[in-house]
DNA sequence: TGCATTTCGTTCGACGTCGTACTAGATAAT
DNA sequence: ATTATCTAGTACGACGTCGAACGAAATGCA
């Protein structure tokens, strides 16, 4: 463990002590840890965001839009919009007008995206044994419904308005 | 970023650890909700990290700098000085020379900036009762020791390079 | 003492993210 | 048909975040 610091702190929310607080809290600096890792790990200049895009069209096996990837990342159409055209720009995919509908597009992975997610891959695998050094998979899978409801209250805290 | 929605695919069980990487997708996908939700329930222009800097300084109850809290957000000290910049100009914070270093600042958190924490922690406590449903204190405290496990992992991984 | 190294903080440019506002095209309503 | 409304995508500005590079001050070392 890192210096702890008498000062060290979570970098998100504990307003208080509730518990879900501290739970809350710890999965932000989780959340944080792992994203850096993965971009210092990332090859070239490959980000995360562009690495799950990649990924899902590989494990997608088909083109979609730029409104379904936002969707399916639950991210804003605004903040697919520049994450496609930061991929478009390395030439990893590609982006075309849809031909049944006028106002949409279709986005496909190049060749180029593919062999960019296998390398990312490959770098992240050894990494991930790391990470997963001393992590019983039956306590993770413990843990995943809770993480699960917590998730689904989020979701329908946003809703909510 | 978080995590695939309605387009889902199977995911083929690649090399390496698809039960952390779940894991760890879930948490994202967590923290992303979590911290868009707190945004949007902040009254005024605080942002989430504003306020917890905010908070800290009421827990610790007295002054810091702007490295220690960096180092105690887990966050780089650039990012830090920005926040700062931003609640100094808020009037929430005020930064002053450190008269034993002059190399060094010292950060206050002003009465301005104890009624913008208060405001912040009233608007939050009602979401947290819908966030908290259903989910049981006992099974947070049983998640916790594997989380915190793999924040050790990945703090280590960090350090490693 | 004097110079090299470390430390603290800032600046700069880049990316991800959001929300608002806008265009263009599709759909519904009358 | 014509108009109103909704939908797909983009533009823009703001904030958080990082890493690299920098100036200034403290510390270490010879």
């Amino acid at each position: 463990m890192a210096g702890e610091g008498s000062e060290r702190e979570a970098p998100r929310g504990a307003a208080g002590d509730p518990l879900v607080f501290r739970l809350l809290n710890e999965i932000g600096i989780i959340d944080q840890l792992a994203s850096r890792l993965f971009e210092r790990v990332m090859p070239g200049d490959l980000t995360l965001p562009q690495f799950v895009v990649l990924n899902h069209f590989v494990r997608l096996g088909r083109p979609s839009s730029p409104l379904r990837l936002a969707r399916a990342f639950q991210v804003t159409k605004s903040t697919m919009t520049n994450t496609l055209q930061h991929l478009e720009r390395a030439g990893l995919v590609t982006i075309e007008p849809d031909p049944q509908d006028a106002r949409a597009k279709v986005v496909f992975i190049t060749d180029a995206g593919r062999a960019a997610r296998e390398a990312a891959i490959a770098a992240l695998t050894p990494r991930l044994s790391s990470i997963a050094d001393g992590i019983a998979a039956q306590d993770v899978e413990a843990a995943m419904p809770l993480l699960a409801r917590l998730r689904a209250n989020l979701d329908a805290e946003r809703d909510r308005g």
